[in-house]
DNA sequence: CTAGGGTTAG
């Protein structure tokens, strides 16, 4: 009002104009309303010049509707008039009308320029279409907007958000002039893409350049990729430039920052963030506290972080349940699981891919197969994560077959297999047996489905030809790989060579393991058992004397099971429950019943030159076994028994297990810091090798 | 009058 007064002589549509602009800038929608009805009030017809104002305006408040209404009926549109229509469709999300409203006003053959090139760029990065970006670059070109600050920072975003790095980086070196936004694009579209390096790389350039902004969009994308590398040291050093900038209070950027110490394992810092100021609980940064104390195993404190974030009323989204699902099923705490997953049912994010992949993961790792398969078939439409959950699920059950056939059904729906789709596809085949299958697999992966078999794949291979006891074509098998075996592949084959009393090859297995690992006491007590199977005492006590040079030590064992909600830990020979009574009975009566059923102890492995009874007693007092006796006596019997276990458990306690769930007829889930046993009906998922 | 970049998951 002011400037009217002080400039009275001016233009009515300027002075128009900056009303309705003023409108625009404080979001007044009422004010600009009111201003629109005087004019049409008036009887006259708005010049093109204040339309397209009203139009900006309209967009800028968020109604749309007005925006369009007005744009129709426009007597005069000129280039002004549809840019704005165009990116008033694209600041509200509506990238389809903004695309479909670029090419009217082609064919209306108005050229466009550096601003409607740039709403249209970014909607093809909306739509990830890199066909579409691809035009618009074209388009750019041709007009000579190509390397605009504004369009080639569009095209650069559009590239790296199509998956296209390459395309993103050509364009980005072409610019002549590049500000923090420009760099933002680039860096991010590293990020996003797992180049946490080239991210890292991007922004010592930028900073080397010396003359861009640092803002807060920017260190978010280079937090993010500090995550990624778990760099703490360089996470914590941006963490003071956001200080020192002034910035701790933008909430994404505490996001960024909860998250970048929580992928680095610091939670403690990652927790202070959080509680540091007011904007600290929301669902991204609880989200990513407790996904961090699951990453670390630390679930006590992921519950907690949960419980706490609930108290402070955030309600939890599709990354906080599937975050705590994977807790559940990292725990097989099926539980907290089926609790979560009936809260989740009350919530759209039941049709979330991440959120019912996770979940059929747990109730794989819970022993559920059956929920496992139910939670895939409600799936709508299938993405290469759920077959890759699904899949996995019938590895770790041993469902060599169904395995194969979900692979197959993957490919004939147009899903696309990755690397690690074949690792559980030959995992599958291995512990099913189907070692021809899976070789088959192996040797055509490459040529069917266009994957390079890595480490983990040949390790597969060598599980799967030491478990049928083909310890010679193993042998070969090493001899032609391009590199060494990992620590997976040696482990699996010195576990075959112990069950076939294959001494060499173990001992090579083991000391290639024992340069990869040398802190792994699991290695040495294997070696350790394969000279006592063939009564090569001197080496026993050889690899013992070994063990204690290089102080490494025997973890004790335990296990671990849930009955009515609470944990209860047993070790080795532990009577301290009190209830040791009643479980040492039920362990006796279990013994007769076993050993009725065909059990032999097996304590030939055992490390220790003892008297035979004295061996079977230890064997029968394993932690496992105490845990799944007192779970015998204290549960429904309609209930899966799920022990946990720190340590791998032992050859005679799988033995004795599997007999146990057929004596029993219970279905009992061990797992053990190496991997899942689910054991049915005298059948454990895992075949019959350890 | 019209344009660009940022945080969480298998």
């Amino acid at each position: 009002m002011k400037l009217v007064k002080s400039q009275p002589w001016r233009n009515p549509d300027t002075v128009l104009a900056q009303l309705i602009q003023s409108c625009a800038r404080t979001r007044n929608l009422d004010r600009g309303k009111q201003l629109h009805a005087h004019l049409v009030a008036s009887g006259a017809t708005p010049s093109t010049f204040v339309a397209n104002h009203l139009i900006s305006m309209y967009a800028k408040c968020g109604d749309l509707y007005h925006a369009i209404a007005l744009f129709d009926r426009m007597p005069q549109r000129n280039l002004v008039t549809w840019t704005a229509m165009i990116s008033s469709f694209s600041q509200n999300n509506k990238f389809g009308d903004a695309l479909r409203t670029f090419s009217s006003m082609c064919a209306a053959g108005i050229k466009p320029t550096q601003f409607a090139l740039s709403s249209a760029i970014q909607a093809s990065a909306f739509f990830a279409s890199l066909e579409f970006g691809k035009q618009m670059h074209c388009l750019s070109v041709k007009l000579g907007y190509d390397v605009e600050l504004f369009v080639g920072s569009n095209l650069a975003d559009m590239y790296s958000k199509c998956g296209s790095l390459v395309d993103a980086c050509r364009v980005f070196d072409e610019m002549p002039d590049k500000d923090e936004v420009a760099w933002t694009a680039m860096i991010d579209g590293y990020t996003k893409n797992g180049s946490f390096e080239e991210a890292i790389v991007a922004f010592r350039d930028m900073l080397r350049g010396g003359t861009v902004v640092i803002d807060q969009h920017l260190l978010c994308s280079v937090l993010s990729a500090c995550g990624g590398l778990k760099a703490g040291k360089l996470g914590r050093c941006l963490h003071s430039c956001v200080v020192k900038l002034g910035l701790e209070s933008d909430t994404f950027i505490g996001n960024a920052l909860v998250n970048m110490y929580a992928k680095a394992g610091d939670m403690e810092s990652a927790s202070s963030v959080v509680g540091m100021n007011s904007h600290g609980w929301n669902v991204v940064s609880c989200s990513s506290l407790i996904d961090g104390y699951v990453e670390m195993d630390q679930i006590e404190e992921a519950s907690r972080a949960y419980i706490s974030s609930r108290r402070q009323g955030i309600e939890p989204n599709e990354f906080t349940f599937s975050s705590m699902i994977k807790a559940c099923a990292s725990q097989a705490a099926l539980e907290q699981g089926i609790q979560l997953h009936a809260q989740v049912m009350k919530t759209s994010f039941v049709r979330d891919l991440f959120v019912s992949s996770t979940l059929i993961d747990m109730y794989g790792k819970c022993g559920l197969l059956n929920s496992s398969i139910q939670v895939f078939d409600e799936i709508q439409h299938p993405s290469d994560i759920s077959w890759n959950s699904i899949v996995g699920v019938f590895a770790q059950h041993g469902r060599g077959k169904e395995a194969v056939r979900a692979l197959n059904r993957m490919i004939s729906r147009g899903n696309k297999p990755n690397h690690i789709t074949f690792v559980s596809l030959l995992m599958a085949c291995s512990h099913a047996g189907l070692v021809e299958e899976g070789l088959e697999y192996f040797y055509s992966m490459n040529k069917t489905c266009d994957i390079e078999p890595r480490e983990e794949h040949y390790a597969c291979v060598i599980d799967m030809l030491g478990r049928a006891g083909r310890l010679e074509e193993a042998r070969e098998f090493i001899a032609g790989m391009p590199f060494e075996p990992n620590a997976y592949g040696w482990c699996s084959l010195l576990g075959a060579c112990r069950t076939h009393g294959e001494k060499e090859l173990g001992e090579l297995a083991a000391e290639k393991l024992m340069k990869l690992e040398p802190e792994n006491s699991g290695i040495h007590i294997l070696l350790s058992s394969i000279y006592a199977s063939m009564g090569q005492w001197e080496d026993v006590k050889a690899v013992r004397k070994l063990m204690r040079d290089s102080r490494v030590k025997k973890l004790p064992g335990f296990s671990w099971v849930d009955v009515n909600n609470k944990t209860h830990m047993f070790g080795a020979e532990d009577w301290s429950h009190p209830q040791k009574e009643e479980i040492y009975e039920k362990l006796e009566e279990l013994m007769v019943k076993i050993r009725k059923a065909g059990y032999v102890p097996f304590t030939g492995s055992m490390p220790c030159n003892l008297e035979e009874s004295l061996k079977e007693r230890l064997l029968h007092h394993h932690s496992e076994r105490i845990a799944v006796a007192f779970a015998l006596i204290s549960m429904p019997a309609t209930k899966p028994i799920i022990v946990k276990k720190n340590l791998r458990v032992c050859v005679d306690c799988h033995s004795a297990i599997k007999l146990i769930s057929k004596v029993e007829g219970r279905e009992i889930i061990v797992r053990d810091n190496a991997r899942f046993h689910h054991f049915a009906d005298g059948m454990c998922s895992c075949g019959d090798y350890w």
